[in-house]
DNA sequence: AGATGTGTATGATCCTGATCATATATCTTG
DNA sequence: CAAGATATATGATCAGGATCATACACATCT
């Protein structure tokens, strides 16, 4: 059910189809790795449940990730255009996914000029966005970046009760900080009575003033 | 002459030939405005001679530079998606651009499904690239920032010998890091020999030290 | 259930890079 | 050319976040 995917709803119900015609159902353990940078590109993904963690691994052994993606998630889109995986994608759940083969895409971008023009849509989005990441990694103070994170996931899941898609551990790493001074800016994120965290979920309390601190 | 641009090089003959027909030559002076958020987008650039500055800035006034494009380079292509430009683009230097008409060059995406494809590719190198400057502002050292854009100039223009973009500030900004950090960080890798500052060229005295330094 | 491992949490210390200050060089402009 | 502005450069100080250490809660597995 390709349709439930935020980057496929611009698509009609023929282009949809299509798609889950060139598309396969994988179901992956807690802790396993989809690729690992080398493998040869077999196409992108499409999270069903689950949550999925990309990361590249510095020479010193050092993980930086590159992004954490829940249910309704895609990722390693920019695949498509490579003969080899660049990062390591590792499942942090049980999950299911839809691999969307990459010849067989192509092919449909080269056949379909409708569905190609959605295509250059969907990617210019996707760049506006990876700028608005890289505006908020140079926002220094990490508790810039845990909010203007928290204030992400709430749009996204249209919430102001947010479900964390990982652990904090890893969205520390994410959000380029170490997880003591994560769980330290998270408690005086709190204790100013922004937020309230309980367990994988985080509460919104001052939605306003959470804004205001990311600027 | 589009062709000349790095982001065009693999479009033909005919289709340079109709981009041409949809651009529009521009003459700025150091320090002019190009836009600002808020203003309706017209299309973006590609920068023929001289440089311009993307930036943004915060509430306090804090600017965030986003990108500093030089010669060959495009800028502002997610404007096509947009109604507003996000940000502000400055010229550095007196320059002469194209402006690549919004409207005209979606109708050309629109009715040329090559065309069309091409830009896929283009915009699904462009997510790599911005990947790869958000790997770099998680290298959290500033040594390891320097050096990983110093070799990112040395690559694109070709060259041991490189030539700044932009006054240190600037890239200092880009960077992510204070001027004095800059400066200092700066001075710190030349007397290690790995780079020789000259007025507003670098030279790359022992790459592979460098290399090794951004991981 | 017990054992092992990982995530969560918090304290103590250290170090890097920001900030403030100041000086010189270079560029721009009248 | 003089004068003002801006870039380059470097020193002194400070603070925030990394690192190291330790402890407890939970989960997973045998």
């Amino acid at each position: 059910m390709l349709k439930l995917f935020p980057l496929f709803k611009d698509l009609s119900e023929d282009h949809l189809t299509r798609l889950e015609g060139v598309s396969r159902q994988i179901f992956v353990k807690k802790g396993s790795m989809l690729f690992a940078p080398g493998d040869p590109t077999q196409g992108f993904f499409a999270i069903h449940n689950g949550a999925v963690r990309i990361y590249r691994v510095s020479s010193e052994g050092k993980e930086i990730i590159l992004e954490i993606a829940g249910a309704l998630n895609t990722f390693a889109e920019a695949s498509l255009f490579s003969d080899v995986y660049h990062c390591y994608a590792e499942a942090l759940k049980d999950s299911t996914l839809y691999l969307i083969q990459k010849d067989a895409f192509l092919e449909m971008l080269q056949k379909d000029i409708r569905f190609n023009a959605t295509w250059v849509h969907i990617l210019s989005l996707e760049i506006i966005h990876l700028r608005q990441r890289i505006e908020e990694l140079s926002l220094k103070s990490p508790r810039a970046r845990i909010a203007s994170y928290l204030l992400l996931l709430s749009e996204i899941q249209n919430n102001l009760s947010i479900k964390l898609p990982a652990h904090r551990k890893s969205i520390a790493t994410l959000l380029g900080m170490t997880h003591e001074t994560f769980y330290r800016t998270a408690k005086s994120l709190e204790d100013d009575g922004l937020v309230l965290f309980d367990r994988q979920r985080v509460e919104i309390v001052n939605r306003l003033l959470l804004e205001a601190m990311i600027e």
